[in-house]
DNA sequence: GTGAAAGCGCTAACAC
DNA sequence: GTGTTAGCGCTTTCAC
């Protein structure tokens, strides 16, 4: 079946001509041939069904079109709308994508990043989960381009980060100006910087208008997320709930989760405990993945612009890449309020519903 | 900066050793080579920094451990549950996942492959959207092995596809089963098969029991999926349900959506016109994405195990690379039901309700 | 304009 | 066991 594959060699063989004629026309790099011998070419190569071998290609000009992306986990919502965003810019300046999810496991990220390097891919986006940045730091000595999205990272290179801090402010500035004084805070441990950046932003905006905040109101899981389980943050928000319901404190008026997964699992939880969502309680979210706009009650939440922050990175990449400039630039992108059904105007006698569970 | 990087060449250089011995060493391809020399390459090629370029090698060798995966587009829920099974089954066999997201036009269905197949790439798992299978026709005959996971496809190649007549019976199934008589059909056109195939799974199973589906309750929409709007579907929910509910009809007890998306849609529209779910009505999706676990009510469904799909189509692939055996198998996936709190048993006077909007 | 030939980094006959 | 060398498919210098 699989006939070999058609060469330059072969080609230069049925067009009567040399390899190096051949090349220059497929190439199609503006050298001069003469008409009727290019079309003789084309002609030959049409007749021979030829398709080019990259790796030979590549392995001659040592140029690579092709960019890596590392990021934790595809089926997390977040990364599909970064991961488009990364590719649309790509495949607009004629560039492929080689996709890796590192499952947060360090020793997948290091597998993967040694596997790029080896293909001889110039540059990659990383969301790194390694601690030790040696690795990528010895990489990039030898000339790897890295666009980082991912505060925690040390390393001195190119960044796209966000404004976790703002965003946790405003999320709890807009549940204040609805009139609640009374907000839970719901989080996985804050363990993660954007974790702590939040929780910052939202005690200062507590902080600044009076609020002085209960710990009784921050209600933080214990164990960190596993690696495989891709609803974890929902079953967290699930957990986080029933342990503000067991506490034997008044309820609060309005719930702020550190990100919408949690709040999709607390507003289940809520729900099944008879305490709905917007009219009993509100309830925001953070990141506006797309679900959150499909739930029922559609939920308030602070975007992070996924499909920009994929966007900018890619095209800040492949700049680096094209100019082989050595500058290091970060570029700090700034949350979005996004409002939806699930809050509403605290009601001046509802400050008064205590439950007793 | 970016020092040219070490060849096998330096090595051998540096080893006092030939360049066949150094390759015999670091390919760790079992070949005897005498300890204290083996150290000796070993150690050189770990002072000089070595990272070994696989584009020579494969060049070379003409061997790849890269398979490619086409979709229509990763931002859809699906396709991320998918391509982790492809993943994990191809990173415990040693293989590299190329992801590419066709988004659903052919043209760059097209690119991709080409690029791919020049990348020496020798197997690849695809979705196509293409309905000329001229141009995949042709690179199989070149070599290429082919796992199709899409109905549609004519080509004479491995496929994995899914029962969705049978899901479609399923589905009405669970409904009837409840007690509901006057059930609702809701998609987007019947232009996939797929689609028309759940479409007639569900009229057969009406029919088998006694039920005579009006045409009244087959609701569906004129306009055919955008390629770049990640929420179609969503929106298309809420447009049916605003046709079921203008129709001046009785309004249903329960209602079939197409997949889970158009069911997020309907819902919230639902309760927007506060005909809740399931208290007023029943609702059921088709697919099983994750967010149907996460919203309230959690919607019952019929699954597709997208991941075990990924993960056999993966097998499948690899098997036929390594074994390089010409049968074309197919796998034929059965669906699950999985109920959650969005359908419920019809009670008796539930069958008077009447809304005239 | 065109062709001969070197060589990108690697592997694998083949010779010793 | 080890080294020499041809060559995978391509581009590009250099000579004409």
């Amino acid at each position: 079946m699989a006939e070999k594959n058609a060469t330059i060699y072969d080609i230069a063989k049925l067009a009567k001509t040399s390899t190096a004629t051949v090349s220059r026309v497929l190439s199609n790099n503006g050298y001069p041939v003469k008409e009727e011998l290019k079309q003789r070419v084309l002609e030959a190569a049409r007749k021979l069904n030829y398709t080019p071998n990259l790796l030979g290609r590549q392995l001659k000009t040592n140029e690579s079109l092709d960019i890596g992306i590392i990021i934790p986990s595809i089926t997390n919502q977040f990364y599909p709308l970064l991961l488009l965003g990364v590719e649309d810019v790509a495949r607009k300046k004629g560039y492929n994508v080689l996709l890796c999810n590192s499952l947060r496991k360090p020793e997948n990220e290091k597998k993967y990043l040694s596997t790029l390097f080896q293909k001889q891919i110039k540059g990659i986006i990383i969301s790194s989960i390694t601690k030790n940045q040696d690795y990528l730091k010895q990489l990039q000595q030898k000339g790897l381009k890295i666009v980082a999205f991912d505060q925690g990272i040390s390393l001195d290179c190119c960044k796209i980060s966000f404004d976790f801090y703002a965003g946790g402010y405003m999320a709890a500035e807009h549940l204040i100006k609805l009139g609640h004084r009374k907000i839970a805070f719901l989080s996985a441990p804050l363990t993660r910087y954007s974790r702590i950046q939040i929780y910052e932003g939202f005690m200062q905006c507590m902080k600044d208008n009076g609020i002085e905040q209960s710990q009784d109101y921050i209600i933080l899981s214990e164990d960190e997320e596993e690696s495989h389980d891709q609803v974890y943050e929902f079953k967290n928000g699930k957990y986080l709930v029933n342990k503000l319901l067991g506490s034997g404190k008044p309820i609060p008026t309005a719930i702020f989760c550190i990100n919408d997964m949690t709040a999709f699992g607390a507003i289940q939880e809520l729900t099944k405990n008879k305490i709905y969502v917007p009219k009993d309680i509100s309830v925001m979210g953070f990141d506006n993945i797309p679900t959150s706009e499909m739930i029922t009650p559609s939920l308030t939440t602070v975007d992070q612009s996924a499909y920009e922050m994929g966007a900018l990175a890619a095209e800040m990449l492949i700049n680096n890449l094209e100019s082989s400039s050595e500058r290091s630039i970060e570029i700090v992108l700034k949350p979005k309020l996004v409002v939806r059904n699930s809050t509403k105007k605290l009601m001046a006698n509802d400050t008064s519903i205590y439950f007793f569970l």
